[in-house]
DNA sequence: CTAGAAAGTGCCACCGGGTGGCATTTTTCG
DNA sequence: CGAAAAATGCCACCCGGTGGCACTTTCTAG
């Protein structure tokens, strides 16, 4: 018994899903995410459209291949650094590790989300993704704020603002191509969640 | 010339559309969203499909009939107001006038946000409008803050995170079975976003 | 009052994403 | 090798949504 079950079935699955993935890129680039067809994708990808349904939920989990992993990844980085002195103090590690992520390969993620942007169901996914982070922040900070409604709710609101300004910060990097300092945008984001907003209204500030 | 054209035309089609809300919404409390086939609506409503698609966008926009004219007042409201000394003022008058209305009628709310929260097409419309919202916020922001890119960015961020807030507010509110009182719960989080988050979890405060 | 333009409606065929069901193939394992 | 199990393909189908065109209703001008 040495690794788990790289059995031959497993491996042809894996291949043909990993093809799909290609294909359906490759038909995103060239004629956008809507005028793709699934048969299209189906066809050159060598797999019927039934089985394509059991390899994703739908069209737009292509486009999040991922989500599951990446949403559970956050959550052990949350748990590992979720004792930290000032709850704050996690999210920018977090904005940290991030940026230099998507730093990275900006190229990529430029692409990807101007595909994104191109399609209301792919911006729909995104809104739900965003969610899904946003509860798993709420529960890190429901862990430290304890239990009580006051709390409980601190945690949640809290945990809006903090997905609002990242939401806004991401948005406002791709508007102007990636060019800007993506960390130092997140750190100002977190520093106005910490010591509060309207102090930058004030001119002789 | 009196009133403008409440022409024997218009008169119908704004019959033919109200009875087809009535219809939609009763069918929709009766078997739920996604369980209610537009035919049945349209049939029930006494109008063809195509007819349909001629008076509303699809399917959601039943759930949602005024988006339009509801952002249309509240960019009024930021407009009439945006005056005021403190930039969130603004925001504190729009919270008391909404949490009015929401209070007032909250059993219809609350039924409207149920059915709204059963279906991701629904969320999704939802989560779209709220982006409309702070977009009209961030451009209130803007007008005042002025020109700059770090003017432009802080807007767009305060907007965000107020949206942010704006959102878990409410959700929680709705969790609760609206008994809380929301214009409390609305002045607290504005209160988080002025002087800041992380007061709370310090337990000397 | 009437004829014809204009606006609105119904109908029908069609598309694309997504599902149910079942027969067929492929893989695994005794 | 042979049978159970897993995976796939195929087909018919549903539903939301669109294009196109014929038909009916309303408006307006003479």
């Amino acid at each position: 018994m040495d690794a788990q079950e790289p059995s031959l079935r497993e491996q042809k699955k894996a291949l043909a899903r990993a093809k799909t993935l290609d294909v359906a890129h490759k038909l995103f680039r060239e004629k956008g995410f809507e005028q793709t067809t699934l048969e299209e994708i189906c066809s050159e990808a060598s797999i019927s459209k039934r089985t394509f349904f059991r390899y994703f939920r739908d069209k737009e989990s292509l486009i999040f291949p991922n989500r599951e992993s990446r949403l559970e990844a956050f959550r052990m980085f949350l748990q590992a650094y979720g004792d930290a002195e000032n709850p704050f103090e996690v999210l920018r590690l977090a904005t940290e590790v991030f940026s230099r992520e998507y730093n990275h390969n900006f190229d990529k993620i430029l692409a990807q989300q101007t595909l994104i942007q191109s399609s209301p169901s792919l911006r729909a996914r995104e809104a739900e993704i965003d969610r899904d982070w946003e509860i798993e922040i709420a529960a890190a900070f429901a862990r430290r704020s304890g239990p009580g409604r006051q709390n409980e709710l601190w945690a949640a609101v809290a945990a809006g603002a903090v997905m609002g300004v990242v939401r806004a910060t991401m948005r406002q990097w791709f508007a102007h191509g990636c060019r800007e300092d993506l960390n130092a945008l997140g750190q100002m984001a977190i520093d106005s969640l910490e010591r509060g907003f309207p102090e930058r209204f004030v001119p002789g500030a």
